[in-house]
DNA sequence: TTGTGTTTTACGACCTCC
DNA sequence: GGAGGTCGTAAAACACAA
């Protein structure tokens, strides 16, 4: 058997559970007709932390005069939260009529108000934080398609470079022994192999190409077909 | 049954507004 | 100064795995 805490005197009661309901079995009439009388109040224990001034007997029986926890009907929590959904707010007028609809103390409401406002609360940061995260990961995952692709045209990058030297370095050759010999190069060399149509300007050496044109990704889209 | 984590009710401290 | 707000927390109530 529990006990309730009514003003200086502490009264017994049971609690019965119907499916998820929990009712509270008032013990307070078979108590006072079996000539208990009322019990000692049961006294909270101090709270810890700054501030906390109850030192006397007096303090000390005000903190532990408040009722025990009391466990909302289904019904009441339902109410209250059909009312939450209209005004998050409380105001006196609307917190008294509340009160006495529910047959609850005015204070149960101001707490229940306030509770509820936490929860509401915490269930809007936890949404945006999830959210803002669902957001971030795909800035990340953009950020990862971005970075590959950048390896990708710099080894594109690099080949390309490689191909200009190669062919810079035939063309030095062929005109060096084109100096030292009288012979055309019709007549004794292999004609210069250009990769490239020469309606393009991919012959034209990388050095005189346009820096906005190879900055266009044209030049490597179409480079590397 | 029991230990443990979560939710709910209630409070104290402090702040803001009228 | 009082009413009512938030914030942090205690403790009862509850859920659930071991």
């Amino acid at each position: 058997m529990d006990q309730m805490v009514v003003g200086s005197h502490v009264y017994p009661y049971t609690t019965q559970t119907q499916g998820s309901q929990c009712i509270i079995v008032n013990q307070i009439d078979r108590s006072l007709s079996s000539g208990e009388g009322p019990k000692p109040v049961k006294r909270r224990r101090k709270r810890k932390g700054k501030g906390s001034s109850a030192t006397n007997e007096d303090d000390v029986a005000a903190i532990g005069g408040m009722l025990r926890k009391r466990k909302l009907t289904d019904e009441q929590v339902n109410m209250l939260e059909y009312s939450f959904e209209n005004e998050h707010k409380l105001e006196s007028g609307r917190k008294e009529k509340i009160a006495g609809e529910l047959g609850l103390d005015p204070r149960q409401v101001a707490v229940w108000f306030q509770n509820r406002r936490a929860r509401w609360k915490n269930k809007k940061l936890e949404e945006e934080y999830a959210k803002l995260k669902s957001q971030h990961d795909t800035v990340v995952l953009g950020q990862c398609h971005l970075e590959v692709q950048v390896l990708k045209l710099t080894e594109q990058l690099s080949e390309a470079q490689n191909e200009i030297r190669k062919l810079s370095e035939r063309l030095e050759e062929m005109s060096t022994n084109s100096s030292s010999s009288s012979l055309s190069v019709e007549a004794n060399d292999a004609p210069i192999d250009f990769e490239f149509a020469p309606e393009t300007n991919y012959n034209i050496p990388f050095y005189m190409l346009d820096n906005n044109y190879l900055q266009s990704m044209e030049y490597w889209d179409r480079l590397y077909v």
